[in-house]
RNA sequence: GGCCCGGUGGUCAAGAGGCUAAGACACCGCCCUUUCACGGCGGUAACACGAGUUCGAUUCUCGUCCGGGUCACCA
């Protein structure tokens, strides 16, 4: 080793000692502590990881299932984690919505958070805001590594960056020459800790967007992307890691095998697997599920909480459609050939069905309440005779 | 604007180098049933556009257009 490498070496550990003295784990204790699962063959780990808006969207509805579902298939697991990092946005008990919303139709969750502050599993806790110190522990390590560096810069300064970016039409973000904290002295950056000045944390990328990644999505195909080049915030001033780096440590972590989201994530992809490789940690199947369209003066819009009321998962219970024919409607989108399947077994049960990921469809779907009311009549005439029974006595009354 | 993804009837979609291009919902007509998430029969309706590869492209390649996503100390 060189003499600048092990003053580098130096450099680093006392950077961390500066930042996160105060942590005293290290990443191979929480190895330890949430050992990797038994798992049989083909069995999958997936998660859906919503914010506790207290509000349970159609389409996180529809993302849930198909996470349930892929679980379902091979005898895995199905965790839900809440991802409260997002002080500004919180709602005192939004956890509870969710959870009424994802049992109201039939997605069980296996573990994770099951009800207000209640969990179950081993590898909690389940809530982002109850993670700190693991979150701080691997940003520590990083530190340690040589890859990520506190920045001082005030929200100020980036938009002027950002403006300035702009007029350069060069990307913009937080990278390269851009990137004024990357390279401060220790002497700098302990004068700034010292005098009590915010930061936050940033990877320190070493991407480079002329070399290419390339990512097999299980829905999407092939992917091919720019390498992330940017220095991106893995923990906000408040200590409280993005959605990126908590996203890293906990599917890793939790042992995350499928990771299948809503598809506006796709654009992160690479940065997520660049905090991966960084972290050390094996990077998990991606699928991203594309969004529930609402079709609106002839063009299509993604269903929006303000303007759609059928974007809440609510509306259905609240005007009466069974649970059974909204997952009966889902199933069709998810599987093409459910429609199909389902003719051909008439009497059968959804869970019987061979649910495959890669059938799904790559492009958005638009909504069809009509279609789900003639789902429904299926339904109804899958009921058993004791229920017509009752429906048709219920119709003879009036 | 950069980077990604998508584009088969009104909607959801199957398909694959050569088929009269499935099926479901909706719609229209007829039948059944006097109505209220029932049933039967029939019908209208589609491969975004332009090049290239090929004996032959809706299917493969490129370009164009259109739609969507993303470029935060939000997730």
């Amino acid at each position: 080793m060189t003499f600048t490498g092990v003053f580098e070496l130096d450099y680093n550990e006392r950077l961390a000692d500066l930042l996160y003295g105060d942590i005293k784990t290290a990443p191979e204790d929480y190895e330890r502590m949430y050992p990797r699962r038994s798992l049989t063959e083909g069995a999958r780990v997936t998660r859906f990881a919503p914010s506790p808006t207290g509000f349970l969207h159609i389409g996180g509805l529809f993302t849930a299932f198909v996470n349930k579902l892929t679980a379902m298939a091979g005898g895995g697991v199905f965790l839900l984690r809440i991802e409260d990092t997002d002080k500004k946005r919180e709602i005192t008990d939004g956890v509870s919505e969710i959870i009424k919303g994802l049992l109201d139709f039939g997605v069980e969750i296996d573990e994770g958070v099951i009800g207000f502050e209640k969990e179950k599993g081993n590898y909690g806790p389940y809530q982002q805001s109850r993670r700190g110190e693991i979150y701080r522990c691997y940003a520590k390590s990083l530190v340690q590594k040589g890859l990520a560096y506190p920045c001082f810069c005030s929200e100020n300064g980036l938009e002027e960056m950002r403006s300035k970016q702009e007029q350069c039409n060069v990307n913009k973000g937080y990278y390269g020459k851009w990137a004024k904290c990357r390279n401060l002295t220790y002497e700098q950056q302990e004068a700034a800790v010292r005098a009590g000045r915010p930061f936050v944390l940033r990877l320190r990328s070493e991407g480079d967007e002329n070399r290419r990644i390339v990512f097999d999505d299980i829905i999407k195909g092939k992917i091919e992307m720019p390498e992330n080049n940017m220095d991106i915030v893995l923990l906000k001033s408040d200590g409280i890691p993005t959605y990126h780096f908590a996203h890293a440590v906990d599917d890793h972590l939790m042992g995350t095998t499928h990771v299948i989201r809503s598809d506006e994530w796709i654009a992160s992809v690479p940065i997520h697997i660049a905090l991966f490789k960084a972290c050390g940690f094996r990077v998990p199947k991606y699928a991203h599920v594309s969004p529930i369209m609402k079709e609106e003066g002839g063009s299509k819009r993604k269903l929006s909480k303000r303007k759609d009321p059928e974007a809440a998962v609510s509306y259905f219970v609240e005007n009466g459609f069974p649970s059974q024919s909204v997952r009966e409607y889902l199933l069709t989108l998810i599987n093409s050939n459910y429609e199909d399947w389902r003719r051909a077994n008439p009497k059968a049960q959804q869970s019987e069905f061979p649910f495959n990921l890669k059938k799904m469809s790559p492009s958005g779907a638009v909504f069809d309440m009509l279609k789900l009311t003639d789902v429904s009549k299926n339904v109804i005439s899958v009921m058993t005779a004791d229920e017509v029974f009752e429906k048709s006595l219920a119709w003879a009354r009036e």
